[in-house]
DNA sequence: CTTCAAATGTTGAATATTCAATATTTTCAC
DNA sequence: GTGAAAATATTGAATATTCAACATTTGAAG
């Protein structure tokens, strides 16, 4: 039975451990598929999430993918060398940027995206179907909670 | 009802983008928190790993505390100058060396795991108890089926 | 016993991330 | 309407991380 750690309890322990864990072994496995396509998780999550069609600003992707601005400055500036997205001025607020995703990068998107789900699948598989989504809800009352 | 998610679900639906985003929530609340001693989460793992008093070599500790070897071999090198570390060759196998914890460093250790229990039972508090104790079991067990 | 492969840790160069500062645009108080 | 403050995105310098190469030591085959 898991109790709240104590001061000399060790490490594993820790919800905060826990997580960094699992989602280091989960992100390896993924990242490992991905390389298939030669790209790393966070761009699977930028063409993800803006495979919508629709127009994302920076910042909202920033949070939507997980990096902090910068960083995902830096990475579009990668992408769209590589003609995966373009940026568009927001004509209502021109200081913001919209993000879309070109031809190119749906193409990549949807073979990403297989390549994620396979994964998911092999998790559900060795871990079972109860388990995978007790874990997820529970992961969303967390994630809610925590705002 | 979560179900395996398919190849045009939202990407909050993926299990390894809730754990990391799970993961980044926690890990950013724990940093505030160990902010209070000017200590990276990283080194509150160093420290509390070595608190066994137990010599553990570079490979043993890296794998523990979740750092690649190059990454743990810096970070060493500043624990072993601010004196919060030590390193010891291991007499039976000398390609290892042996970290131990200073005194200096026990004393740290002891104010970080305190600052680290409480967010803990921050987090008890606001999730609840059965929550947070079915959400480490299911990462334990998550961990051990993906190895 | 010698030699060669594997294990362990560190280093330096290349890459990526972060922090603080900047530029632009919008919003809001007056 | 004007000017100050807030919001948004980018940039450059400082840091940190990673990859590949290296050095040392051990183990094991012959």
């Amino acid at each position: 039975m898991a109790k709240p750690p104590k001061e000399n309890s060790p490490i594993t322990e820790h919800l905060a451990y826990l997580l960094a864990q699992a989602n280091r072994e989960i992100n390896r496995q993924l990242e490992t598929r991905l390389s298939k396509e030669g790209v790393p998780v966070e761009q699977w999550r930028i063409l993800k999430v803006l495979s919508d069609g629709n127009g994302h600003s920076m910042g909202e992707l920033a949070e939507a993918v997980l990096l902090n601005h910068p960083t995902l400055t830096k990475m579009i500036d990668r992408m769209v060398s590589d003609a995966l997205v373009y940026r568009v001025q927001d004509p209502k607020d021109r200081r913001k940027v919209l993000m879309f995703v070109s031809d190119r990068g749906k193409a990549l998107s949807r073979r990403l995206n297989s390549l994620a789900v396979s994964q998911e699948e092999h998790i559900v598989e060795s871990y079972g179907d109860k388990s995978t989504n007790e874990l997820k809800r529970l992961l969303e009352n967390l994630i809610g909670s925590a705002n």
